[in-house]
DNA sequence: GTCTATATACGGATAGAC
DNA sequence: GTCTATCCGTATATAGAC
């Protein structure tokens, strides 16, 4: 007889089947426009039975909202508070996982950001963002840096515009950029993997721009 | 009697009303999530009369759709093919006023890109995105420089995507960034005022990377 | 746990009076 | 042109059988 936990190897949970179909139809469509319809089909199952798992789709959407931030706080935070790495390991580090990542779920920032307009507070809140980069180690090492005059007195946050807006803002605009470049699919990832050793070069020269 | 021309200056005709009230709730909530209900409220008048003017939802929002981006375009189609301007002239005068637009509407990209995705070919194609800036004077001058040796030999779009999140990212990531950073709407502001004369600096030195 | 059938609510659109 | 009242399809959620 399987037990619970070699279930969820073998062969996905109906709970699983839906958490999974429910983050694809979400993030493509956001909260609004996605039906709890098509999450069952693409599940697999019908919705009686997404409703006896999670009650409502506002509950299934808040556990996939969270999940989905949390998944990418976790992958970050990591980096962020490595003691052992220098600035300008961690942006490239930083860079190479986010593209990484959102090479494999494009969609993912567009549906975060999309979300967080709508209910702004309550999510960033409990997530509690803020405390988790501005007591990191990398923030320390860049109020150091600018304390030190190695990079120009701005606001902080210019710079953590620049390196996610140079990361995330691609893959946001990608059906334009893929217009605009007569990219495909493939060539466009191509691209994306050189940012990897671009970005970290790009931000090192603006953090010497006075 | 008034004609209809004054009519459009002292007070908005109905059609007009609609018109504004439904550009602000499409950008704020998106095609799917907006209700009609809303814009007929937020225009002081009712649903009959909206459909009345543009016969459905999705004719409605057509149209909006189209003019944000043709007013879009057209805002820096002038600055993109001014044949007197250097380059970096260009960039300045482009971020400046893409700024101050974004001050103005900060919803709008991303509410353009959130329905780009859903209904990708069609719009891009429509508005002939590509060739616009394509065949721009700025683009030519952009592979010019890198032809010369100016700038290095990578794919034009790589600074088209860095200028292009630069100057746009922190606006769709306001919520985010607000409460990292721990700002105001006037303190925001402040510092999307700083970008207009960083970012210029920052794009001319990472064209000097090589 | 999982299904079918159904209640209930909501949203877009129209009919018809003024 | 503008309104009120209403229709009808669709979406979420639940009841109840298996």
């Amino acid at each position: 007889m399987k037990s619970k936990e070699s279930q969820t190897v073998i062969d996905p949970t109906t709970e699983e089947k839906i958490r999974i179909a429910a983050r694809k139809v979400f993030t493509q469509k956001g909260y609004g426009a996605a039906r709890t319809r098509d999450i069952a089909q693409e599940a697999g199952i019908n919705i009686a039975l997404l409703n006896y798992y999670f009650r409502s789709k506002e509950k299934l959407f808040e556990i996939i909202m969270l999940e989905s931030m949390q998944g990418f706080i976790h992958s970050i935070s990591g980096v962020l508070n490595d003691e052992q790495t220098s600035l300008q390991e961690k942006i490239q580090i930083l860079v190479s996982n986010y593209i990484d990542m959102l090479t494999i779920q494009p969609n993912l920032p567009l549906f975060v950001l999309s979300e967080l307009r709508s209910n702004p507070q309550e999510l960033i809140l409990k997530l509690n963002f803020k405390e988790k980069l501005i007591h990191s180690h990398f923030f320390v090492q860049l109020q150091q840096a600018i304390q030190e005059g190695k990079i120009p007195p701005i606001h902080p946050l210019h710079f953590i515009m620049n390196i996610m807006g140079m990361i995330i803002f691609p893959f946001i605009g990608s059906p334009i950029l893929k217009n605009i470049g007569d990219l495909e699919e493939k060539t466009f990832n191509e691209l994306m993997q050189q940012r990897k050793i671009l970005i970290p070069k790009w931000i090192e020269a603006m953090m010497n721009v006075k």
